[in-house]
DNA sequence: TCTGGGGTCCTAGGACCC
DNA sequence: TCTGGGGTCCTAGGACCC
């Protein structure tokens, strides 16, 4: 595959660092012993599979797919479920080591990253492939886990490249390369191409990458709007989708999980919704995040759903203060006749406490007590285990230990 | 055999204004 | 009564990603 280093194009390039099959590697650190044989990683409510190692893989089991599924291809794979405390620290780390070769990075997601590579070959005196080989043994070497990395002039074909020699590989991608490396991928490799626009182009006769590029930049912008153009100009070497070089506000966040089995007893849905609430809010205390809207959504038997919205006088993220609203908006939207499947809660329109104006009420500061209560029960909870402190209405999943449960505006213990 | 829990961005269309 | 043109803001929903 093209590695020959050449062309001046060559002084901006983005390097795009992958982990392989990042969850279930990081399993394999702690446990050794497992090393070789198969190994899937099940998603909370062990309901589906998040990730797996490449033998299972192979065996044909895919993220998303239903635990009992993987099981019938692959009983003999071990099944864990995840820890993503762990698998936060590790990558963690992985990005301490990513910063050594560029100031200028973008953590992607939890497992990748993009690292902004212009002028830094000079620095190291070395071709991006031997850079690129730097890195993966480096985080091989201090992290214990394989990363594929992917260099060249854009991000989307960064990303392509480390997805083409995977696992623990290194595919560099010059200007001049690019359309011998198109012609080795497909539609559904490119990233931004799901299912809906892979065939909506196939209806255009665009049946590949370089169907992709080779098509006139209107037929995409009509066929995919913007998304398509950024897509257009990236693959033909124009670098449009930049770097986020520091962590972003989030616009929205959510705690949201379906109920198991379907329902229509009030009393059940509030349960689950009142621990999502309390989720939420200490996500937002821990993060120092508030939020003006809160979104209630119900989602109903037949894959549609309900949603209600609070808009607040001023951001928050007292618990109880969500709970409030949470309960209104409940009442508004819970029908006795419906069954639900799931339900959840989004903050959105979200700001930085420091940033917000302490007001003249003291809404603030009582607020900020509550968040110090949410604080100290999260890290109880840390300590001692999920649920060892929990609001007394809330849902408690099958694997919780809680048997102690607190009223508002109390707390309880085990 | 609809099976998880997070997120982001874009677009069309309605409401409203001059 | 319908006739013009221009603009903004907001929202719901689609599409995609990990």
């Amino acid at each position: 595959m093209p590695t020959t280093q050449d062309a001046n194009h060559w002084s901006n390039a983005i390097a795009h660092i992958d982990a392989d099959c990042f969850f279930a590697s990081c399993e394999l650190v702690r446990r050794p012993e497992l090393i070789g044989s198969p190994l899937c990683i099940l998603s909370s409510q062990d309901a589906c599979i998040v990730a797996k190692t490449y033998d299972a893989k192979a065996a044909g089991i895919k993220t998303g797919m239903p635990v009992w599924e993987a099981k019938k291809l692959m009983p003999q794979a071990t099944y864990l479920p995840a820890d993503f405390g762990f698998y936060g620290l590790l990558s963690e780390k992985m990005f301490s080591i990513l910063r050594r070769y560029s100031p200028d990075m973008e953590i992607y997601s939890i497992d990748e990253g993009f690292l902004d590579l212009g002028g830094t070959r000079g620095l190291w005196g070395k071709s991006y492939q031997g850079i690129a080989h730097d890195i993966r043994k480096a985080v091989h070497r201090e992290v214990g886990i394989t990363v594929s990395v992917g260099v060249s002039v854009t991000r989307i074909l960064a990303k392509m490249a480390s997805e083409y020699h995977k696992p623990n590989g290194v595919t560099i991608v010059p200007y001049s390369m690019i359309m011998q490396f198109l012609e080795r991928t497909s539609l559904s490799d490119i990233t931004g191409i799901g299912r809906n626009r892979e065939a909506l182009l196939r209806q255009s006769d665009i049946h590949n990458p370089v169907d992709f590029i080779n098509s006139e930049m209107q037929i995409i912008q009509r066929l995919l709007g913007k998304a398509g153009t950024d897509l257009w100009l990236e693959l033909h070497g124009k670098s449009v989708m930049g770097l986020e070089l520091h962590l972003p506000l989030p616009k929205s966040m959510a705690r949201t999980a379906s109920m198991g089995a379907v329902t229509s007893d009030r009393k059940t849905i509030t349960s689950h919704l009142t621990r999502h609430t309390t989720r939420l809010a200490t996500a937002l205390v821990n993060k120092r995040l508030l939020a003006k809207r809160l979104t209630v959504f119900l989602k109903l038997k037949e894959s549609c759903s309900v949603s209600a919205k609070t808009d607040f006088e001023y951001p928050t993220n007292n618990y109880f203060r969500l709970s409030h609203a949470v309960q209104q908006m409940m009442g508004d939207l819970y029908d006795a006749r419906s069954q639900y499947r799931a339900c959840g809660v989004i903050a959105e329109k979200i700001s930085e406490a420091e940033q917000s104006m302490p007001d003249l009420f003291g809404h603030m500061k009582a607020d900020a007590k509550q968040a110090d209560l949410l604080i100290t029960v999260d890290s109880i909870n840390k300590k001692y285990g999920r649920d060892t402190l929990k609001m007394a209405e809330a849902f408690s999943p099958p694997s919780s230990r809680s048997n102690v449960r607190f009223i508002y505006p109390t707390i309880t213990a085990r």
